[in-house]
DNA sequence: TTCGCTACCTATCATTGATAGGTTGACACG
DNA sequence: CGTGTCAACCTATCAATGATAGGTAGCGAA
């Protein structure tokens, strides 16, 4: 087995994601074919098979890698230096912001529908969250410095609130939002604050 | 023009949507096609473009129903007796609860991604949520008092919260959630006791 | 009866995700 | 050099789905 080959081929599936991932940016997720992918990447439609079981694997895919991307942001912020009020206030800055630039990535893994996915898919995406929850309820088991289930009920609480934050903001663009850096620096705060009770 | 035929079709009209809604519930809205939501309500496929537009139109019209009641139904926490800090708890336990037995409404006007919708439509959902957000925003401008930008944030904000525990309850049902009660509660006390900073 | 209208039907499209089967070109090996 | 092998790709085609076209049954009015 040479290595030639198989080098070209992870290029080409490296390159199938990025144009996946640009075109679900630019036209939504659910409004983008395997032939516009395709079309943007110059191969046939049916060749995406060769590099992906279906459709959805596409997406799958894109979702493991955004969590990679957030997990990695958010264990950033947690291990800064800083009193764990500012890491917990940065990791929320990041976790916006992540869901904000990588609209098409938070979309996938939080706001979809669920579908007829692997149970294999399903499993990893539910792994990949639930790492990210992770470094969320071990920063907020410092702050408190304990353990218990009020910890855990506040650190569930707390990425709730964050996430509706970012899903309303990505769902909801027209509405009329105050400024959006000050309502996410309101929102932050508040959150932020809830750890300490 | 007679009454009888008139009647007729808006009972099937009816009809329809409490196929599609049952359907939309049970299967999610995204696996849900034209044929099984005509063959539950007994005719044939393309008879159903005689009611609606499109398939789209038939969850559209679905989501002005639903926020019609949630409409209602914080209007009700929100013009009942009690403590201002009492209705917004109040309110909020209806929200919570809307978002959890109307799942499928709630998905369609919160959830879903953008499509191809007429701009009449998206602007028929988009009212319908400002009225809602309207309930909640006067109810904040009554507890605090005020009705400027700190107000505004506020509201903003809160709503965020409410949606963020609702979304990600339906969205991840398999998260190791604690006691789901017990976080509802948790999550609208604090939210609650916003207004009052 | 005959007209007209409403609600419905069958037949059919275009689009889309997915599969089947064949073709090409690079590389290993005698 | 000739030949086999194999990965990567292609064209042709499918089944499912949302939507449209065109015809028809039934019912009330003139």
């Amino acid at each position: 087995m040479t290595v030639a080959p198989t080098q070209r081929t992870e290029d080409r599936r490296e390159q199938i994601l990025n144009e996946a991932m640009r075109l679900f940016l630019d036209h939504g997720v659910q409004n983008v074919t395997t032939r516009e992918i395709a079309a943007a990447v110059g191969i046939s439609q049916p060749s995406l098979y060769a590099h992906f079981k279906s459709r959805e694997d596409i997406a799958v895919k894109l979702s493991e890698r955004a969590f990679e991307q957030l997990s990695a942001r958010m264990a950033a912020a947690a291990h800064a230096t800083g009193t764990p009020h500012e890491r917990l206030h940065s990791m929320g800055q990041e976790y916006v912001a992540f869901g904000l630039e990588q609209s098409a990535a938070y979309r996938i893994a939080f706001m979809l529908e669920k579908t007829t996915a692997h149970p294999t898919d399903q499993q990893a995406i539910h792994e990949s969250g639930m790492r990210c929850f992770a470094i969320l309820h071990d920063l907020f088991k410092t702050v408190r410095n304990s353990d218990d289930l009020k910890t855990a009920a506040l650190a569930q609480s707390a990425w709730a609130s964050m996430h509706g934050l970012v899903a309303l903001l990505l769902s909801r663009p027209e509405f009329p939002w105050i400024d959006q850096d000050a309502l996410i620096a309101c929102h932050l705060e508040h959150v932020c604050r809830r750890a300490f009770d």
